[in-house]
DNA sequence: TGTACATCAGTGAACGCGCGTTCACTGATGTAC
DNA sequence: TGTACATCAGTGAACGCGCGTTCACTGATGTAC
């Protein structure tokens, strides 16, 4: 009797993996319900006896990715010398790779420039990421430590929201690779 | 026999600037034909008879903003010693004035996102904007003025994209801060 | 153990709505004579 | 100069379509006796 419950949470985290997929690459307001659902295996129907509606799964979706990226970067972050942080940072984010999405990548390109349109809990839940970030980052020990890490996120975001938007050509790879050397 | 002639382009003009209102806030794909024709004193059904399709439209609202904008830039970068280009391009840019849209400001933040999905025309037409930007922004005598401006360029726009994204609130000027003080 | 019934995750058709686009029409302006 | 006609910028209703959401239904699974 556990089997069937079991099951449906089975389901339910497929359509917020589903929904992280097509959130990365297309934003909160461009996925339909029905596309999201089909990423997950199953017809748009069913949707409604798993979430409210579309803005509870994308809130979900959204607050989901974050949590794990942001858990992710605190162990890189813990594993290496706090001066090193913001380099090494960079030097992830903004690879090749992570613009073409060979590796999983960030949402936030795909996702801020439609932040000021919508429910206001995107933008809290963006506000607390980007807190929990730069002091993941920051070094302690360095004056301005925090504005360095601002400043940081800033161009990397920036020059991969650029990128993104460029496609993979060399002026794409160029405007990477100035970001990259000017953070330090 | 001009004058009918006039009036029309007269029409379009205000066609292509309530277009530019648009996009600046909304981006390329949410702002309607219909809100568009409203915001310019008119009714859906003669938008036609101007442009061939929304797609058209959009493209030379977004040229002639991008162009203007340029136009403006190099004016003032004219006007100032080259090593002082980008401090003060960042003082304008990153000012709250200009995140909360009191003055003209860029529609990057709104646009980037939505590029990658978009008619590969998009994707050209900001490629020769970014690549004009950085020209405008470079110290000719610095060496490596071209990374640097174009570093300069990720920090702006990724700075301006969260901050507008955070809406006006203390950490989103904090954002603005850090950016600023990192652009040197 | 076997059978009749209850549950419920998921299906698929339907809804109302806003979109981009089309088109027959209007009425103000310009031209011909 | 005055009148009849032509032009054409803009209107507003209609279209087909995809969207988010609803809901009657299905059929596999679990329970009762």
């Amino acid at each position: 009797m556990i089997a069937r419950t079991d099951q449906k949470q089975e389901t339910r985290r497929r359509i917020v993996e589903s929904a992280t997929r097509a959130i990365r690459e297309r934003g909160l307001e461009t996925p339909s319900v029905g596309e999201v659902m089909s990423g997950a295996g199953l017809t748009v129907g069913g949707f409604y006896a798993h979430f409210e509606n579309k803005d509870a799964l994308m809130i979900e979706a959204l607050r989901a990715m974050i949590t794990q990226r942001l858990e992710e970067t605190r162990q890189q972050m813990a594993a290496m010398p706090a001066p090193e942080r913001r380099t090494m940072s960079a030097r992830y984010y903004l690879s090749r790779k992570h613009r073409d999405g060979e590796i999983v990548h960030c949402p936030l390109p795909a996702v801020l420039g439609e932040l000021g349109q919508l429910d206001p809990r995107y933008r809290e839940l963006m506000a607390e990421h980007l807190q929990a970030w730069a002091e993941a980052l920051r070094d302690d020990a360095e004056p301005e430590g925090r504005n360095k890490a601002l400043a940081a996120i800033s161009t990397m975001v920036g020059a991969l929201t650029i990128a993104r938007a460029l496609g993979n050509s060399p002026f794409s790879d160029e405007v990477l690779a100035a970001a990259k050397s000017a953070i330090r």
